[in-house]
DNA sequence: CACCACGATGTGAGCGCTCACATTGTTAGC
DNA sequence: GCTAACAATGTGAGCGCTCACATCGTGGTG
């Protein structure tokens, strides 16, 4: 299965073709100063040869691998997940490896065991996606001798938002913002909030925009309540919600598993949706669509956003070198999915007993 | 956010431990023949200078990178998440990293090509992904100069199974046969089944596990339909089912959201579940306790899957060297999960008029 | 007490590449 | 016609580590 005959190197390369070493490396690396005879002899001294570059011995001398790493949380949420292939997608393209380090606890120890095995396998920079606090916290603080770019989490909003980090993220609050205005301009009075873990920026930029809206258009804002992403906390948080205000019609849902869990809440409260209650998600899942009723949700461009995270990184660092375009806008929009969770308010109704 | 100061090296411990190069590097790798003293000079100049050994340098002079590849699919499915995630956990637990590329296409180029980004990445080894059977082609076809083993897909069941290839799998048929046998025992005449789609192995012994439970029974073995694992498909073929048998009590898919699917389908087409219908559906995805009704479904332990994988690629790798443990059994047993979507057959009724 | 074996250490070469520089040959310019 | 400039090529020294080997001291053996 495995071949025995060493792998060619440079200097065969060179002595097939009748070169030096370097010229074979000018060729490679495709320097315009070798004459055109010269580059033919050792395209085809490498070709017969089936010569590939020692990525590892070109590192050392370089002092560049070639590859980025990826720090992620132990998560199959979609969003990680997407931008994750989004990121290899782009590093591909580019010609760059992509090397992964998930961690598994909150910690900054662990966090800093992750950054130092990617530092151990000389990552050229990283991709960090951290959508806690705690997290974020723990990789500001052991910030690597590393080139490292922000996605997801940090960046969520905020119109004059200029955060310090180099970050790229999805338009959360704006997502938030528009799922709520579509609620309120279906005539609901207001619009409660199942939210995330408070913990994590992005739950807290959904709040903000879900806040936003309510106050702009004038609307109560009533308690709302967390939970931890998990169709089964959304399903207990939503009958929170039911028992705290019977009378509601109207709920913003911080993901869609939690989407999920409060339809089931619902249904078995006797509510219909949308005719009694609306219910709009967040992420648009693939299954979202399959729910019953089908779900109202933002959907986030996550591929996008690894792509821009990974172009950022390369700007920095290498500033100046090859400009690939201009810097990516960092905040990525999300689009409202109207489906069918969610309906127009209903008709005046005698108030409750 | 940079430091300036060049990283030290072997030397520089070296020099101001008293020592040479070569027992700082003993002491690094854990050489028995260092002295006590020596090695706790060694340590102590290690910590003072903030050592840390340049795996980049360590990889050109022992041809070896102490990097595993994993080349997986353009999919979020939960199964190839979750074993990803698993591959990366037990390397990381084992001290190597862990390289990916994503295959966009099943096209034995795009195979190729990502096998090359692997090997130019100078893996020691490769864990593929490939659950279809093009994939698989592909892949075996330009078998790379590189020890690889193959998770899921390849090996999925079947008693005194002898695949050539280096594999690992979870039961795939065993869990097929339990979930069958479960809604045989509750008084089905017989179990439909909506399978996968066909070009996928996991599909196939999906398929062959329900039929081996089907005849083993003695029930009648209805036409299968296929989807394509999402649950748009698992609609749309459940339509199809009820259509062509109006009067069937069981059926088992081959994953969860298709599954989710069929639920809807049942639901709009009237017939209740479990009161009129039972469905049993693949894989747990952790949204399927709280489908309507909680699904009952199989379980795969993919984690487990990707770190059999890793401790069968480094078998592979070092054949004698640190034996860790025997070799891992490359079939993962799955667990039958009964929730409230299967019940007993419904009570005789009158024929369909 | 000479001998050898063995543990502890040091020495130099080399992994395959790129870097900085030196060396050619050629053409342009006055 | 002689120099300057430049394109095309070659040379050697590393990058930071490990490998194979050489060397030194020590203690047990007959």
């Amino acid at each position: 299965m495995r071949s025995d005959a060493p792998a060619p190197v440079m200097t065969d390369v060179a002595r097939l073709a009748g070169v030096s070493h370097q010229t074979v490396s000018r060729v490679v690396n495709g320097s315009p100063n070798v004459s055109g005879p010269t580059k033919a002899k050792v395209l085809a001294a490498m070709e017969q040869l089936g010569y590939r570059r020692n990525a590892v011995a070109r590192a050392l001398a370089t002092r560049r691998s070639g590859t980025l790493g990826v720090i992620t949380f132990n998560t199959v949420l979609h969003g990680p997940v997407t931008t994750l292939y989004g990121v290899e997608r782009a590093a591909s393209a580019l010609g760059l490896g992509v090397s992964i380090a998930v961690v598994d606890q909150i910690t900054s120890e662990a966090v800093v065991r992750a950054l130092t095995r990617l530092q151990d396998q000389s990552v050229d920079g990283v991709v960090a996606m951290a959508p806690q606090q705690d997290a974020l916290r723990a990789l500001t603080a052991e910030l690597p001798a590393l080139p490292t770019v922000f996605v997801g989490g940090v960046l969520g909003g905020g119109a004059g938002e200029a955060s310090a980090l180099p970050a790229v993220g999805t338009d959360q609050r704006g997502g938030a913002h528009a799922a709520t205005r579509h609620l309120l301009d279906l005539g609901h009075r207001t619009v409660h909030h199942l939210a995330g873990p408070q913990d994590w920026l992005d739950a807290s930029w959904r709040v903000e925009g879900w806040r936003a809206a309510l106050s702009a258009a004038g609307a109560p804002e009533p308690e709302f309540v967390a939970g931890d992403w998990s169709a089964r906390s959304g399903y207990s948080a939503m009958r929170t919600l039911l028992a705290a205000d019977p009378g509601l019609t109207a709920v913003f849902v911080a993901n869609d598993q939690m989407a999920l869990g409060a339809l089931r809440a619902l249904d078995e409260a006797g509510r219909s949706v949308p005719g009694d209650v609306s219910v709009v998600g967040f992420d648009d899942v693939p299954e979202a669509e399959f729910f019953r009723p089908p779900l109202t949700t933002v959907s986030q461009q996550f591929a996008e956003a690894g792509r821009r995270a990974v172009q950022l990184l390369l700007d920095l660092i290498r500033p100046h070198d090859t400009p690939s375009g201009p810097s990516p806008r960092p905040l990525v929009p999300t689009e409202l999915l109207v489906r069918r969770s969610s309906g127009p308010a209903p008709g005046v109704r005698s108030g409750v007993p």
